[in-house]
DNA sequence: TGATCCATTTGATCTAGATCAAGGCGCTCG
DNA sequence: CGAGCGCCTTGATCTAGATCAAATGGATCA
């Protein structure tokens, strides 16, 4: 227990997560029964289909939730972030596996006594049902970048999220820093795979913003982000000036 | 507060929605401030980017929730049928806008006699919980659809997922019965900002399952299904044999 | 009965992005 | 140091679906 709560003072999403929420008794409770697990690039966390015996928060790196078609392709349903869950609370079997993107470490804890907790407290069930409706809100923003959004427009808005993501600070007033360092975290698989694109078509959208003085790209899925402005103005979609529509003028 | 009681004995979604996992005396408090509202077929219900003062449980009718982008296209993020619920709970401003798709029944509640019910009952909450859940995991699949589905799987899922909200006592032994009649509640435009495709490709697809003898098309957006299982195989993707692939054979 | 206004279908063409096919580049490992 | 192996990039080609453009059909209404 002791050494439970020594992690928890030290950990990094203390207090985003759910344990920051907690009143000072139930956050004792969960972090007695709580564990760390590591997980490096690529391994399997969960599979679809299995009923997961314990829920997960994420404390460092990102995991990715995805579906498998019967013809073999993939599809990224959502990445989680230190602080975020991984699990479905009250759930039956898992409707899609989380695979770990990057190095991750997970803070574990008995699906039963999250539950249990959840049933009692009402901050606990409070907690989640916003954190869900928040899972909610960012799934129909996907749905709209995949529905009607380009490929260019697909980048943009993957590159731009993952600025805000690590810099928000600085995302308020893009202009007034230079250049951004960010890291993508993922390969250019994943990243179609998350697009709904291919991989050669994610590389040349990357090439030609490279190009265009956009943004450089670095090593190890590490990118510099030159022009903000750029990335928001092409999710602008039609042209500026009024266009070809209204030709009739005075 | 008679009249409402009355309204929920005779409410066609009681047992499905919110009021069925309620207790006698939250239903009664429900009920006692819940009025009906219509809205007929095109009808904004809620305007995305305001505050919504209340929620409502669809009774009968579809609702679509949509988002706009800046150079005009839409697409639905999601479909409200009968006992489905409008608004988030102890959310801000709605992200999309709520319209009627059919003509409209709801029941609405004061925003806030729901959110004061959930904060003390844990069974709302609860619900509530469960709800935004099953969102999360429709809206998943969604995601699979439009990221990696050609457009004859889009409609051929479309169909399907229509059919077996209606029908599904049916879907789980499609073959038994010969043809499925199924009311499909949306324009072409609107199958095509659901399914992220344009309204001729809709039609399109459309023609060619009829020219199949799939489906037969009725007047006022009404359709036969005469093979769902020949739905079913569009989305098993490859081809049945083992196809082109393992060509080393003994 | 026909004019108007839709939604839908159908046809012809175009193109963004997929697919197929080589390279290149930076690892690790022997 | 060079072979082998993942990634990523780049090029050439193809095609599903978008776009542009009419035609059809069904309502409503005068």
């Amino acid at each position: 227990m002791h050494k439970a709560r020594a992690n928890c003072v030290a950990c990094p999403v203390l207090s985003q997560g759910l344990c920051g929420a907690l009143h000072d008794q139930e956050a004792l409770r969960l972090s007695s029964v709580s564990w760390h697990r590591r997980f490096s690039a690529g391994q399997i966390i969960h599979a679809e289909g299995e009923k997961p015996s314990y829920f997960c928060a994420v404390i460092t790196g990102v995991v990715k939730l995805m579906k498998s078609l019967p013809n073999g392709d993939q599809q990224i349903v959502g990445l989680l972030l230190p602080g975020d869950f991984l699990g479905r609370p009250f759930g039956g079997d898992a409707r899609s596996s989380a695979v770990a993107a990057t190095n991750v470490r997970l803070c574990s804890f008995p699906r039963a006594v999250v539950e249990g907790l959840a049933s009692e407290s009402g901050v606990v069930e409070r907690w989640l049902l916003d954190h869900v409706s928040d899972e909610l809100e960012k799934a129909q923003d996907w749905i709209v970048l995949l529905g009607r959004m380009s490929a260019e427009q697909r980048i943009a808005t993957f590159i731009l999220s993952v600025m805000r993501s690590t810099h928000f600070e600085d995302a308020a007033a893009p202009k007034s820093c230079g250049e951004i360092l960010i890291e993508l975290s993922l390969s250019r698989t994943e990243m179609a795979d998350y697009l709904g694109l291919t991989i050669e078509t994610v590389s040349r959208q990357i090439a030609r913003l490279r190009e265009r003085g956009v943004i450089k790209v670095g090593a190890s899925r590490t990118m510099i982000i030159r022009q903000p402005e750029a990335l928001e103005a092409t999710l602008e979609a039609a042209l500026p000036g009024e266009g070809p529509k209204s030709t009739a003028r005075i």
